[in-house]
DNA sequence: CCTACCGATCGGTAGG
DNA sequence: CCTACCGATCGGTAGG
């Protein structure tokens, strides 16, 4: 029934647990269509066609796929950030490239995002500090580009703060409808997304001659 | 330990089941704070001081709860953005004020909108398409009213799809963060995220003179 | 409103 | 990777 015959050739294999991966690509996506705490590991495991029990050869625990998951979208969202910050001086241009990979994001990893932005409740003990530290660097990060902005002239708003609470959220709602095959290419949902965030703070639209 | 003794003088009352809100509202209060799946009836009724199998005399399952939730968040919803259309004929305003309306409803309700935006999975059977319809008619909502402003010249953008969804999500947002002892007033926020609304689909910003 | 209890399901362990 | 199984917990019913 789909299972691997002891009788292989490929004994000599290095054998890192390329497993692990299997199990946590499947339950990615159980959470994010279901919820963590509607996936059970007998799910994550008919899925794999193998039973529950023989999850934990690879995982030691559900709450440590979570949080992992959580960590590596973390990360890399802060990355993304400091690279698109990174990548030119003009504050303006900052903030749409700053949008823009956080756009960018939540498409390429939608079921990461979902899974991230819908599960902080299911985080144990000290997960959720862990996570929410990671959060709050993030947001920072846009608030604090906003706040260079406004002095400056290139950006008006009242609020720095609640204008990246806006600005994060328009983009995190990406991932609710985003579809690979859907109407909009990714290209244009991440440019168009980048300048609302723009407008947003009053800034004008970027130039697009060049 | 604060059961009511039988023997009261309020038998003649007409006694409709106002047991039935506490038992929504105790269950709202959980639902909100650590999700419907994580929250058991066991620990509804212990919030009551009654014992789950009691909860059964006013409530037919918990899933019953759960959509009771939802219809009335929706219809409120729908109810506020007709009248907020409804009250000028300035598609600008128009739009404005529905922002405005739709913020305030996820601070004057934020439980509710809290779990309606993230419970869509808990839903069953029935429950998840009836609704998801009045989600869609919700969203449509806004969507017209930016297409009807844009060959007006009131507003300007690529997609009227995108700039609905991205005002939506922006006003959703609030719940996640707003507290009512928290440094903004409600009026505060209400207006800021109206004017993002209007910028960000390029209007002129409103004259707040009169 | 209660006690007593049902069948189902959960995450995880023992031991191979 | 498996079978066998644990204690805990779930939504809900029976019957008063």
């Amino acid at each position: 029934m789909g299972r691997r015959s002891r009788i292989t050739a490929d004994a000599g294999q290095p054998r890192t647990d390329g497993r692990y991966s299997d199990v946590r690509e499947t339950a990615l996506t159980l959470f994010a269509e279901r919820g963590y705490r509607s996936t059970s590991m007998r799910d994550i495991a008919a899925e794999l066609g193998i039973q529950a029990p023989s999850l934990y050869n690879h995982v030691k625990s559900k709450q440590e796929i979570l949080r992992d998951i959580m960590v590596t979208t973390m990360d890399r969202a802060l990355t993304d950030f400091r690279e698109a910050v990174g990548s030119t001086h003009d504050v303006a241009e900052q903030l749409g490239r700053a949008t823009e990979a956080h756009v960018r994001q939540t498409m390429r990893h939608r079921r990461e995002v979902l899974v991230s932005n819908n599960e902080l409740q299911s985080l144990d003990g000290d997960n959720l500090p862990i996570i929410m530290a990671k959060r709050d660097e993030y947001g920072r990060g846009f608030r604090k580009l906003i706040e260079r902005g406004c002095p400056a002239g290139v950006f008006n708003v009242e609020s720095p703060q609640l204008a990246s609470y806006a600005i994060l959220e328009m983009g995190n709602g990406v991932g609710a409808w985003y579809r690979e095959d859907g109407p909009f290419s990714e290209a244009d949902i991440v440019r168009q997304y980048g300048d609302f965030a723009l407008s947003l703070v009053g800034a004008p639209p970027r130039d697009r001659s060049s």
